[in-house]
DNA sequence: GGTCGTTGCTGAAAGGTTTCAAGAAGATTG
DNA sequence: CAATCTTCTTGAAACCTTTCAGCAACGACC
């Protein structure tokens, strides 16, 4: 209980070049190029240490039901009686199983328990980037559902790509897992259909589809778009940036509609709207977009953009903060989704708030019930988005 | 919750009150208390839509390979070949059986297929927490090893909650995945053992072990902290909080541990480093001990803080600055991980960095390594932090 | 003393895939 | 033309669990 020590140990152990054959080391981290920040006290390396152990019998003997059986001198049944429906086995009888399982360390093989009972205990949610916190609080949500009703959830990240999201769908339905939440790149793709065709319940996430096959729970998206860009012309923009991208992201599509609703119900051309065009939404995507925005002469440049997602108005704020623009007098920025980052960035990001745990348990009640409720009717439910007014918008006025 | 007995028991007991209705409607979203920000362009709701389709036959009638061959006019056999072994396949009778597959809407069952090859083409990473983009960061070297091996990743969560933790690693090791990778709560618990112990490879992410049952890959979080308070010292700082918690969590003690190392070898006492507990290593707990820290006089506060990672440090800022602090001048942070957001807070934030992806690709090669090669030998790899100093320590000079 | 209900346990069948020894059909060789 | 190879294909066995009809033992009852 002194992992202190282990750590000692590591660093006072002389560095062993003695390897044997050792898989190829990794190159170290290499220094970062998009931070221009200094003051390297220590430099990165590796130390590696090998050790042959392979302890004397690794008991690769898998005990399965009947190997218990055996051991307790009952039958193949009972142990199943015993994991399954433990009331209807006599106390003595179970203490037995019990201990023969406990000593051959039993585990139950899934596969096998799956195959037969033809359910599984798992759902999964497929997330477009697990490296936005929106999408980690979705799954939080998600979680807290799932586990009142006692199934586990399996993560898997598309990572907006296009093959992974299928490849993923393909696995699951190989998976048999017992439901699929999903917040598909494109919500329209057939293969989204063909699992609920096929009898694995899909629910939609973060966008809203209404084709009488999946159930679906989204914040609008449109109307979330339009609050935004109403914010700043209310402040008297003229002249705002629309940063995002892909276009084949729905939710880019969506935001971007809302704001030329907001246009239009001004009474301003749609060419007020300029697009800066994004390869995904993410910081490092932000920067570049900031890197272009700040190259504008002055007098072209935007007086605010809307930033599809947190992350590029972060990556965007800062990228303008340290080219020397003042946010919001040179540039106000909203963001989307009120990441818990957002309010604690360089300037606080005016954003568009989305119930997050709330879309993600609701998603997975909904998903419960399809595969639960031989009556359940597909649903689409809408939230509400809600603007969320920071500095990087207002000032401090 | 991962099906141990007595849940299993609980869960199958009938429910008494059926639910032949939908699903109770999700409570609007709360008004988030933490954000003292106005402005609401609109309030939060939603909308709800209902629509009973069940469209005539959802061909629930999961086609084998069984019904594949009788499709295709093949055996049973053939058809195990087109999807095993597809070049000892003739061309003609390949394509026969593969349109087949595609009219029947063919599914491989992965529970049999892995029932009967023993075999699965799965890893996971159970993370500690899924809301830190340092894990997340993890996961993505993960991922990135795992798509060159051609095998898929399942993400896990445990939410730093040991008993989430444990069912996850029941349900896992139940599933036979072909290993873990683990960011354990303790790394010292004999649980983590069990499972190498049957033959279900295991490697701990970000924390050293030597116990001879687990490859490690880590970073030397003693050094880190120790750099990180020397930088501190050097600034001048003779009285610095620590904040970090729980101390059952590894990372924050062997961070703290370095930082009174670097006190010691500075010569000073170790009441210059004051502890300053949190529940998690969260924002909103940053938040919170950014309170008690303001709270204090200003004669008697610590004019730095060293936080256990860069969430705490992120809310602690923020905090800070909201109550009128000025960072550095009044206190000083040093984060940890330094994940993306840390160079776009509000003061961007002097932080440790550690190599996140290339901890991630490491640790899934050696998994790989373990599974795959007999003559495997279990290795520590230590990686070395790195500190990136920016405006919360050094002002803008 | 027979009948009936309970309670606890048994043993075989089933579930969908992969594997593998063996067979069939064609091609090649002497 | 027979013998030998090759190349494809086949069918049964095996993987491990759950399910379910049935059996044995026992007490209660008329």
């Amino acid at each position: 209980m002194a992992p202190s020590g282990a750590a000692d140990r590591a660093r006072r152990t002389p560095d062993p070049a003695a390897t044997p054959n050792p898989p190829r080391t990794p190159s170290p981290p290499r220094t970062p190029n998009a931070a221009r920040d200094q003051a390297r006290l220590a430099k990165a390396g590796a130390r590696r240490q090998a050790r042959r152990l392979r302890p004397g019998g690794a008991t690769r003997s898998a005990a399965g039901v009947k190997d218990v059986a055996a051991a307790a001198g009952v039958s193949l049944g009972t142990v199943s009686n015993v994991l399954n429906r433990p009331e209807m086995v006599s106390p003595t009888t179970r203490a037995k199983v019990e201990s023969a399982m406990e000593s051959l360390g039993f585990v139950r093989n899934e596969s096998a328990r799956q195959l037969r009972a033809g359910s599984s205990r798992i759902i999964a949610y497929l997330m477009l980037d697990a490296g936005n916190p929106f999408f980690t609080d979705v799954a939080r949500g998600v979680e807290e559902a799932a586990e009142k009703a006692g199934l586990s959830v399996f993560l898997c990240n598309s990572n907006e790509d296009a093959g992974r999201e299928a490849d993923y769908l393909d696995l699951l339905e190989q998976q048999r897992v017992q439901g699929v939440l999903i917040t598909p790149l494109d919500p329209d793709s057939s293969r989204l259909s063909t699992l609920p065709n096929r009898g694995t319940p899909v629910v939609v996430v973060d966008r809203a589809i209404d084709d009488g096959e999946h159930c679906s729970v989204a914040v609008d998206d449109v109307l979330g778009g339009e609050v935004a860009l109403t914010h700043l012309i209310e402040l008297g923009h003229r002249r705002v940036a629309f940063v995002g991208g892909p276009n084949t992201i729905g939710q880019v599509r969506d935001r971007r509609e809302g704001a030329h609703e907001a246009l239009r119900k001004a009474g301003l051309p749609p060419e007020s709207l300029v697009d800066v065009l994004t390869g995904a939404l993410t910081v490092a995507e932000g920067r570049g977009a900031g890197q272009r925005l700040a190259g504008l002469p002055a007098d072209r440049r935007p007086t605010a953009a809307f930033c599809a997602n947190d992350l590029l108005a972060l990556g965007l704020l800062q990228q303008c903060v340290s080219l020397g623009l003042r946010v919001p007098e040179d540039l106000a920025i909203v963001g989307y989704d009120d990441i818990e980052f957002a309010a604690a960035a360089a300037v606080p990001l005016t954003s568009v708030r989305q119930p997050r745990q709330l879309l993600g348990r609701t998603a997975a009640e909904l998903l419960l019930d399809e595969s639960s409720n031989p009556d359940h009717e597909h649903q689409r439910v809408t939230f509400t988005p809600e603007l969320v007014v920071r500095t990087s918008t207002r000032g401090n006025a």
